[in-house]
DNA sequence: ATCCCTGCAAAAGATTTGCAAGGCG
DNA sequence: CGCCTTGCAAATCTTTTGCAGGGAT
């Protein structure tokens, strides 16, 4: 258990939506809706690219632009994160903030979120007893590389 | 202790260089000798751009074309890998393929490299004990966020 | 009404590709 | 010698920028 894509969100509300944007300082306009929408829907953690094909198929006149200026604002708010990944050319965003692991699939280059507060715990401590010389840690995200297993 | 670049490769002798090279199956051209060199040499894991920057300082006949097709046979013949990061826009590389963890430091966006065996088995034992569900683990690294102290 | 956001198109940045000439084994 | 690699330049892909018009608060 414990894998985030366990359970696909449902489609968020929009009343959600906008108070996400909000509370984030961010206007609620039409484009960024559709594009935070998007991206929590989207699955193992999509490209501008990607979220641009989702959003003009419900409405063609956004632009690439538009996707690209919103997931910065996203970010600059800190309510979506970049992606750190070794594979392919374009950047990768995650819309969960909070502090969480990601396992990379080899075979479909999935990026998969991996949330365990027990795992957090025995990091924190390891680094707690022992210390890094002339580095101040600040936050922990373990990338485990592997393949992704047929779910019956 | 235990960071990598507490110790600066010292400049790696032209056998040893070959050696690689000719062991992982590749050419040991001028340019791939002086390619490799630089990636060893330089701190923080640089882009082609910087590779490509450090050799034409003593070689400027060397394009930036051939640093990008160099790097690309490195990694494909194991001998390099590149880096997941989630800031900038290039691609980095790392000259260590031993299972290593990565420092990021949010000052100088230097990576530094993580060496901790110790480490390693505490991740090790916790997923063999844990296990993961619909995934098969293969290689594990910690991104440790973070920034550099000014060493004394 | 005021700013911020959008769409478009051009620009900038990063990486790849094709090809003729040269170098390595 | 034969094949792989290089240098160059053009092509491609990704992301950013400038600007005029439109929309959210």
């Amino acid at each position: 258990m414990a894998l985030s894509t366990d359970h696909f969100p449902p489609t968020p509300d929009a009343g959600h939506l906008r108070a996400r944007l909000t509370q984030a300082g961010l206007r609620a306009t039409r484009q960024r809706l559709m594009i935070l929408e998007s991206l929590l829907t989207l699955p193992g953690h999509p490209t501008a690219e990607q979220v641009h094909r989702q959003v003009i198929s419900q409405e063609p006149s956004i632009s690439l632009g538009t996707v690209y200026k919103a997931l910065d604002s996203f970010v600059a708010a800190g309510l979506t994160r970049r992606v750190a990944a070794a594979e392919g050319t374009s950047r990768r965003y995650d819309a969960d903030c909070t502090e969480h692991h990601h396992l990379f699939c080899t075979n479909t280059q999935e990026i998969i979120d991996y949330c365990d507060p027990q795992l957090d715990s025995l990091i924190r401590e390891f680094f707690a007893a022992k210390g890094l010389q002339n580095f101040q840690p600040h936050s922990f995200s373990l990338h485990i590389t592997g393949s992704k297993l047929a779910s019956k």
